[in-house]
RNA sequence: GGCGGGGUAGCUCAGGUGGUUAGAGCACACGGCUCAUAAUCGUGGUGUCGCGGGUUCGAAUCCCGCCCCCGCUACCA
């Protein structure tokens, strides 16, 4: 019976055009993916976009568009990106499509049977313009913020979840799982949010009508952020398919930004519990991407002009993909710069990797007339590519992709040693030279496969001129990298640099 | 203010349950090779391991104090 691995990312919020901020989470969501099919897990990867709320309601207005047009047309966008980074995501959730209705219902109708919802006054500093609530810190002099003018005191009947009810719940839950969090400074900021003591929380607004209508009392809809949330139990069949859902859940794995952590760490997991739900069994919490310094996001002028598919059009998805997995460890904000991207390019990619595949291919026709040889049992490569197996599976383990990438450079490197110490390119052809490229081409097979997931498209070059038939990405692990499974005789094709230098 | 994370080679970072000359990649310099995409291979660091004390035969690694950066959170017990 195969591991589950559901995967998602997070919905990213239509008002939004998609910029590296949300290619970066959507990127290593679908390595880990790649990674477990690679596994043979059965593996199903979520991602979509959250569509309801104040701020989408306002700028549809603004653009003289209904909502749903809105939402519709920026959809398209996301998917658009996607397709061009090569996201190989099984479902594609919209908030406002009906099976999301169904399911935020049943779940929160569910927690209101439970007891844990009831109604309340919320009760705040209301800018009219902005149809949002303030706190006082955030005036400036008295007036909201935006529109520099007074704001009135309102107050507003909301259904409150009982949130106050989980915090021990949650201790004991984070007590009892140590890495569903992480990196472990994640955790940490959790376990230290909720230590703070956990007030009620208020779910539904009277004020708009774009959202997911209470199924107990019409006047309210649900507040953007509970109905986002249920987007990852609605993909896996909650409310409509319990079989389905109790075959992924709780083996869901949710990649996150920083800066929604305390949703996802805090809200959902006693969500669940208060809809007799188990907690999800991973949060894997990233760092921002910082454009010199700064936040990459949709205001400000930085790195977001550069969108991922102008980047794509400019230096190839693998690329791209490489850079977002490897350049930065997952956790930490990072540094993001197009001549980054440029250096790592031709590092990683084009010197190492294109090159030795190259100098391969052209050792293989010279020497051995194009045939590629079989590796021997014995190689010293073997061990070296033993231990990045090891390494690699490890890190991707961990949701550490910059690490598994490094350790899976490491046979390249030493491919490149191992032909440099014996020189095939001076020998006379025979088994001599034809076990050191047999070695070689094994090497590369076995790089091919640990790096399919961040280059699914390079690899499978490689893959098809070293001879072999099928996709890298076929398989399985660890018996797929085991030393030996070049099996030669296969014809070996030059071609042209597969990663030209830029 | 509280909590958490961090301050290690020019850059990005590993290490850190104390123990031989502190590591990797990139960048840089020199040398080799010329199969390869001026790629590759080898060699090269007098780095105050933030600062000051302490424990120890011995500390980047443990303890105390301090400084700086980042995040969360609070303005109150």
């Amino acid at each position: 019976m195969p591991d589950r691995f559901y995967v998602t990312t997070p919905i990213y919020y239509v008002n939004d055009a998609p910029h590296i901020g949300h290619a970066y989470p959507t990127v290593i969501a679908d390595a880990l993916a790649r990674w477990h099919r690679l596994l043979g897990d059965d593996t199903f990867f979520l991602t979509g976009t959250d569509e309801h709320g104040l701020k989408v309601a306002q700028s549809a207005e603004a653009a003289g568009l209904t909502p749903q047009a809105q939402a519709d047309r920026n959809a398209e966008r996301f998917k658009a990106t996607w397709d061009s980074l090569d996201i190989s995501y099984d479902d594609f959730i919209r908030t406002t499509e009906p099976r999301h209705y169904t399911a935020v219902q049943q779940f929160l109708q569910r927690v209101h049977d439970n007891g844990d919802i009831y109604l309340g006054t919320y009760e705040g500093l209301y800018c009219v313009s902005c149809e949002a609530y303030y706190n006082e810190d955030d005036l400036v002099d008295g007036n909201c913020p935006i529109h520099k003018r007074p704001v009135d005191f309102l107050s507003e009947e909301n259904y409150f979840f009982r949130l106050s009810k989980y915090q021990q719940p949650l201790l004991d839950w984070y007590e009892a799982n140590p890495s569903a969090v992480i990196p472990e400074a994640k955790r940490n900021e959790a376990v230290g949010l909720i230590k703070q003591g956990l007030q009620d929380i208020s779910i539904s607004r009277t004020s708009i009508s774009w959202g997911v209508p209470v199924p107990w009392d019409e006047k309210h809809v649900f507040y953007v952020w509970y109905d986002a949330l249920i987007n990852y139990a609605t993909a896996v069949g909650y409310g409509d398919d319990r079989e389905r859902f109790e075959a992924w859940w709780p083996s869901v794995h949710h990649v996150i930004g920083k800066d929604i952590l305390r949703f996802h760490c805090v809200y959902w997991p006693a969500m669940l519990l208060a809809a007799g739900e188990a907690p999800p069994k991973r949060i894997a919490v990233h760092g921002f991407l910082l454009a010199g310094g700064e936040k990459i996001s949709k205001s400000g002028l930085n790195a977001t002009q550069i969108t991922p598919q102008s980047l794509v059009d400019e230096i190839g998805v693998d690329a791209v993909r490489y850079h977002l997995l490897r350049n930065n460890p997952f956790g930490p904000d990072g540094e993001f710069s197009f001549e980054g991207l440029i250096a790592r390019y031709n590092a990683d990619l084009a010197n190492n990797f294109g090159n030795l595949a190259s100098r391969v291919a052209t050792v293989v026709d010279k020497k051995c007339g194009g045939v590629g040889p079989a590796p021997r049992p014995d190689s010293p490569l073997s061990l070296v590519a033993q231990g990045v197996l090891a390494d690699a599976s490890a890190a991707w383990d961990d949701v550490q992709p910059s690490a598994a990438l490094d350790a899976t450079w490491r046979l390249i490197r030493e491919t490149n040693a191992y032909l440099e110490a014996n020189e095939p390119w001076k020998a006379e052809p025979g088994p001599e030279v034809d076990a050191v490229m047999g070695d070689a081409l094994e090497a590369l097979r076995i790089v091919c496969v640990l790096a399919s997931p961040a280059l699914p498209t390079a690899t499978a070059e490689v893959w098809r001129r070293i001879g072999l038939s099928g996709l890298p990405s076929e398989s399985a692990l660890p018996d797929g990298a085991a030393w030996g499974g070049y099996p030669g005789g296969l014809p070996v094709e030059k071609g042209t640099p597969l990663v030209p230098r830029k």
